[in-house]
DNA sequence: TTGACAGCATACTCAGTAGTATGTTTGCCT
DNA sequence: AGGCAAACATACTACTGAGTATGCTGTCAA
C-alpha cells in the first residue's frame, strides 16, 4: 500500500508524535501549543521544530500515523473465502483493540473528521491531509466492499449502502468518544467490548 | 425541567448563537476568533460581548442551544404504555430530522463531546458546562431507560447497558459527522434516512 | 585534530486575539 | 422636548503563541 511511506521514523520523531497525540487529545489540537507538547515532552520548541516544519504538519503526521495503524492490522484478516458477516466480524474485533491501544492518536483524528478544516495550509501540508484522505478512503472501501458482498449473497438487509457504511465505521469507532483506561481493568474487557460490539454491528446489518 | 432557563431569548442574541454555531462548526470552536462570528454578522466584537461575558460563556450557550433543540422535542414521544422498540424508533424518527435541522449547533457540541477539557473557566462559564452536562445526562437517561425496559421484557437482547446505550447515541448522531444539506435535496431524504437508522438501531439491540 | 553536521536549546519577532474602556446612535418613557 | 438606557461601534491594551535566527554540544568520518 505504501512502501515509500515508511522510511523507518526515528525513535524521537516517533516520541514527538506520541507526546502530540496526548497533548492534542487532552487540549484540542487547536487549543494546544506547540509549548504545551514540547513541557509534555520535558523540551523546547527547537526539537519539534527540527523535525517537523509546522504546527500543521505535526497535526497531519499524527493523524496518518493513526491511520496507519489500523491499516496495517485490519486488512491482513479479511479472507476473500469467508462470509461477509464472519469477514465483518473478524474485521471489527480487530480494529477495536488495535484503537484502544493507540487511543490518542484516534482521538485527534476524530477531531478533524467533525468537518474541522485548516485555516492557512501550505502545499506541504494539504500533501498530507490528501494522503490521510486517501488512506482513510482505502480503510472506508474495505468495509465497503464486505457490506456489498453481504448484500448481495443475501445475508445483509438491502439498504443505502453510504448510510450504512458511515453508521458502521461510527459505531466501531464510538468507544474512541467514552473509553477510558483503567488501572483496575479486568483482562478481558477489551476483548469483551469488542465482541459486544461487533455483535451488535452484524445484527444492525441483518 | 428548566423554566428558568427559558427568559425569552432576544432575536439579537439568537442571531449570534446562530452565526457563532456555523462559524464553530467551520472553523472549529477553539480556532475560531470572536472577530470571524462579528464578521460574520457583519458586526463587530461590540455586539458580541454586549450579549456575552466572554468567548467561553458564548461557546456553552450555543452547546445548551443544541441540547435544548432535542430536549424539547423527543421526551414527549415517548409513551408509557408503548412497547421499547416503538418508543425507540419513534425516539430516533424525531431526533434526527431535529438535529439535521439544527445542524451547526450539534458539530459544535460534538467536538465537546471528543473530550477537550476547556483550560481557564469562569464561574460562570463552569455553571454554564455543568448545566448541559445535565441536561445531556437527562437525555441519556431518556435513551438508557427504553433500553432497560426492552431488555427486561425480552425484546431487547441481553448485553452491558452503558456501552449499548453510548453506542446507540452515537449510532444516532452518526449523520452529524457526514450530513451535508444539498440543494437539489429530495423531498424525503432526511425522513428515509431517519427510517432507515431507526432499523438499524433496533436490529442491533435484538 | 578537525571540520562538519545532526540534534537540540535559547532568545528573539510579530501577527493575531481576548478582553476593556469609551464613544455614538436609537428607541422609549414621561 | 428631553433624558436615559439599551444596543451597538471604535479604539485601544496586554498577552499568547507560531515561527525564526542563532548558539551550543556531541558524534563521526577523514
Amino acid at each position: 500500500m505504501s512502501d515509500p511511506t515508511k522510511p523507518k521514523m526515528s525513535a524521537s520523531k516517533a516520541e514527538i508524535l506520541d507526546a502530540a497525540a496526548e497533548v492534542f487529545m487532552t487540549l484540542g489540537a487547536e487549543a494546544a501549543s506547540i509549548d504545551d507538547v514540547a513541557r509534555h515532552l520535558g523540551a523546547t520548541k527547537g526539537r519539534i521544530y527540527h523535525h517537523f516544519p509546522s504546527k500543521g504538519a505535526l497535526l497531519a503526521e499524527v493523524c496518518l500515523r493513526a491511520a496507519d495503524f489500523v491499516l496495517q492490522k485490519v486488512p491482513p484478516v479479511v479472507q476473500a473465502t469467508a462470509l461477509p458477516a464472519d469477514n465483518l466480524r473478524n474485521m471489527i474485533l480487530t480494529h477495536i483493540p488495535e484503537v484502544l491501544r493507540t487511543l490518542p492518536y484516534h482521538k485527534v483524528i476524530i477531531q478533524s473528521y467533525v468537518g474541522v478544516q485548516q485555516k492557512s495550509t501550505t502545499a506541504h501540508e494539504r500533501e498530507l491531509f490528501a494522503q490521510i484522505q486517501l488512506e482513510r478512503k482505502a480503510y472506508e472501501s474495505l468495509f465497503r466492499q464486505v457490506l456489498q458482498a453481504g448484500m448481495d449473497d443475501g445475508s445483509f438487509r438491502a439498504q443505502d449502502v453510504s448510510v450504512a457504511l458511515q453508521s458502521l465505521l461510527l459505531l466501531i469507532n464510538a468507544p474512541v468518544f467514552w473509553y477510558r483506561p483503567r488501572d483496575n481493568e479486568p483482562e478481558a474487557f477489551v476483548t469483551d467490548l469488542s465482541v459486544q460490539l461487533a455483535d451488535m454491528a452484524v445484527a444492525s446489518l441483518q
